[in-house]
DNA sequence: GTTCTAGAAC
DNA sequence: GTTCTAGAAC
C-alpha cells in the first residue's frame, strides 16, 4: 500500500470526491511556497464562501494551531473534522528524507531531525490525537497506512449519497451545493488531517446524511481495529452546549439562537445576509499627539488629559480594529464570533481566549474607543455590559458546572479599539496563554474589576489613566499564582501549577 | 492583540 | 541542545 501523508490524503479526496473541495496547503499557499496560516484561514473563507468543503493540509501538532481552524468553523456555523495521521516515528523520517518534492524543503536525510524535533515535542505534553473537547465534531485517529486509507474512503464518500450500513442512502444531490468545508491537519511526526465538515449546517440534511455515511464507515472500521487506544471511545461530539442565548442581560435580534459554533453561529451567519462593510462612522484617529499622561510617573485624568490620544493606545492600528469593526457593524463579517447583540453592545467570544471562558462585551457607541473615553454618564452602559456579561457567565456555568469563579472587568491599558469588558473564568487554562503580559494583565492591578471602574466614575467622573511607569511594572512584575499567592519562575511552571492548584479552584467571584 | 524569530537562559 | 522570553513587524 502507497503510504498516505496529509497531501496524499487531501489529493486523493479531492480526486474521488463527489462534492467540491479546496485543499490548501500551508506548504504551498504562497504561489507554490510555504505561506502563513492567515493566508490559509482566507483562502478557506474564500472556499467557503464559493461553498466549497475545505481540506486544510497543516501540520496542526497543537491545540493552538488547532483553535484558529476550529474557530473558524465556528464562525463560518461549519462543522470541524479532525483525520489525524499518525506514523511510527521512524517510518516517518524515512518517508520525510526520500521525498524530493517538497516545497517547503523539507526532505533528504537533514530533514530527519526536524521529525524527530517534531516527535519530541509532541510527547512532552500536546495532545494528540486531538481531542474531541476542543470542538471537532469527529476525530479520525489515524496510526497507519490501513487507517488513512479507510479515513479517506470514509471521506470519499461524502456527499456521494453512500449509505451508512444501518440506514437507507438519502439523496446525495443537495450536497454540493452550499456545502460546507472541511479542514484537514497533520501530525507532526506523521501527518494529520483535520477536516471542516458542512453537516452541521442546518440547511442541508442531505449534507448531513452524506457525514453520516462517513462517520459510519470509519466507526464500523474502528470498533473492529485491534487494540484501540483510550481517546476512540468517544467518536461522537456530544451535542454542542449553548454558548449564548438570549437572557435577561441583553435582547436578541434574530430568533436563531447564538450558540458558539455549530448551527447557531451558521443561523447568526445567514441573518446577517446584508453585508456593509465596516465603517469607522466616528471618524477621527486616535493616533497623534503625546500626552502628559504618557510620559511616565502619576495618574492622569482620563479625558481631560486627551488620554484617547495616549501613545500607549494605539487604537488607530489596523489589527487594533477587529473589536471595533464588529461592535460598529455586528453583520459584517470579521473573525469575531458574536453571541448576542443588542443596541448597546455585542458579546463576543475573544478570538485567543485566556481561560476556559472567555468573552467580550463590547461597547457599539463609536465614541468610546476606550475606557478613557467613559464618563459618570456612562454608568448606565457599564451596569448593562455587566448584566450581558453576568449571563453569560450564568449559561457557561450551566454547561460546566465545575468551572472556577469568574471575574469581570477592563484592562487599565487596552491593546484593541473598543471600549470592551473581559469576561473570563479564573482557570486561565489555554493554550493562548503564553505570555507574561497575558498573565499579568489578568492577575495584577492591570485588571480593573468592573465594580472599581463604575466606583470610580461615580466618585470622580473620570477615570485617572495608570502611569506608563506602573504599566510596565504591571507587565513585569514577578509571574504569582493568584491563588495561593506561588511564584514561579516562568510561564510554564505557572500554568502547571495553576491546573492544579486548591486555592484557584477556591477563589472568589462571580 | 498575534506571529515570527533571535538569542538569552537553562 | 532545547526551552523560554521578548522585540519588531504587522
Amino acid at each position: 500500500m502507497d503510504p498516505i501523508g496529509k497531501t496524499t490524503f487531501a489529493r486523493e479526496l479531492l480526486q474521488k470526491s463527489p462534492v467540491a473541495w479546496e485543499h490548501i496547503s500551508q506548504d504551498a499557499i504562497q504561489g507554490g511556497r510555504p505561506g502563513k496560516r492567515e493566508q490559509c484561514i482566507a483562502a478557506a473563507c474564500a472556499a467557503l464562501d464559493q461553498g466549497s468543503c475545505v481540506v486544510i493540509d497543516r501540520c496542526h501538532s497543537d491545540e493552538a494551531q488547532r483553535s484558529s481552524f476550529l474557530a473558524l468553523g465556528a464562525q463560518r456555523g461549519v462543522a470541524v473534522h479532525c483525520v489525524a495521521l499518525t506514523l511510527p516515528v521512524a517510518q516517518c523520517a524515512s518517508r520525510v528524507a526520500g521525498r524530493t518534492d517538497h516545497p517547503g524543503g523539507v526532505q533528504g536525510d537533514s530533514s530527519k531531525a526536524v521529525v524527530y524535533r517534531m516527535a519530541k515535542q509532541r510527547e512532552s505534553g500536546a495532545a494528540w490525537p486531538p481531542p474531541l473537547a476542543e470542538g471537532f465534531v469527529s476525530v479520525m485517529d489515524c496510526r497507519g497506512d490501513a487507517d488513512a486509507a479507510v479515513a479517506l474512503r470514509a471521506w470519499a464518500a461524502y456527499g456521494s449519497g453512500v449509505a451508512p450500513p444501518q440506514q437507507p442512502a438519502a439523496a446525495g444531490a443537495a450536497a454540493t451545493s452550499g456545502v460546507a468545508a472541511a479542514l484537514v491537519t497533520a501530525a507532526p511526526s506523521g501527518g494529520g488531517c483535520t477536516g471542516l465538515t458542512p453537516e452541521a449546517r442546518p440547511d442541508t440534511q442531505a449534507a448531513q446524511a452524506a457525514a453520516a455515511a462517513t462517520l459510519a464507515i470509519w466507526e464500523t472500521y474502528a470498533q473492529k481495529r485491534k487494540a484501540a487506544p483510550a481517546g476512540i471511545t468517544a467518536f461522537f461530539k456530544p451535542a454542542a452546549p449553548a454558548a449564548g442565548s438570549a437572557g435577561k442581560g441583553g435582547t436578541q435580534e434574530d430568533g436563531s439562537g447564538t450558540q458558539k459554533g455549530g448551527r447557531n453561529a451558521f443561523a447568526l451567519m445567514m441573518s446577517s445576509a446584508s453585508r456593509q462593510g465596516a465603517v469607522d462612522r466616528s471618524g477621527g484617529s486616535a493616533g497623534g499627539s503625546r500626552t502628559a499622561a504618557a510620559g511616565g510617573g502619576g495618574r492622569a485624568p482620563a479625558a481631560a488629559a486627551g488620554a484617547d490620544q495616549d501613545s500607549r493606545f494605539k487604537l488607530s492600528a489596523a489589527w487594533a480594529q477587529a473589536l471595533r469593526k464588529t461592535a460598529l457593524d455586528p453583520d459584517s463579517q470579521t473573525d469575531q464570533v458574536v453571541l448576542l447583540k443588542d443596541d448597546k453592545v455585542v458579546l463576543m467570544m475573544d478570538a485567543f481566549p485566556k481561560a476556559r471562558h472567555h468573552a467580550l462585551v463590547v461597547a457599539r457607541d463609536p465614541a468610546l474607543r476606550s475606557i478613557a473615553n467613559l464618563t459618570r454618564e456612562h454608568i448606565p452602559l457599564l451596569r448593562h455590559m455587566r448584566a450581558v456579561g453576568l449571563d453569560w457567565v450564568q449559561q457557561c456555568r450551566t454547561q460546566d458546572p465545575a468551572t472556577v469563579a469568574f471575574k469581570i472587568g477592563f484592562h487599565a491599558v487596552p491593546s484593541m479599539c473598543q471600549l470592551h469588558m473581559h469576561v473570563v473564568s479564573q482557570d486561565f487554562d489555554s493554550a493562548c496563554l503564553k505570555k507574561k503580559k497575558h498573565w499579568n494583565s489578568f492577575a495584577t492591578r492591570f485588571f480593573l474589576p468592573h465594580e472599581a471602574v463604575e466606583k470610580e466614575l461615580e466618585q470622580n467622573g473620570r477615570l485617572a489613566l495608570m502611569s506608563a511607569a506602573e504599566e510596565r511594572q504591571l507587565e513585569e512584575a514577578e509571574l504569582q499564582c493568584h491563588g495561593c499567592g506561588r511564584k514561579a519562575k516562568n510561564l510554564p511552571e505557572l500554568k502547571s501549577h495553576i491546573i492544579s492548584c486548591a486555592a484557584v479552584k477556591g477563589l472568589p467571584g462571580l
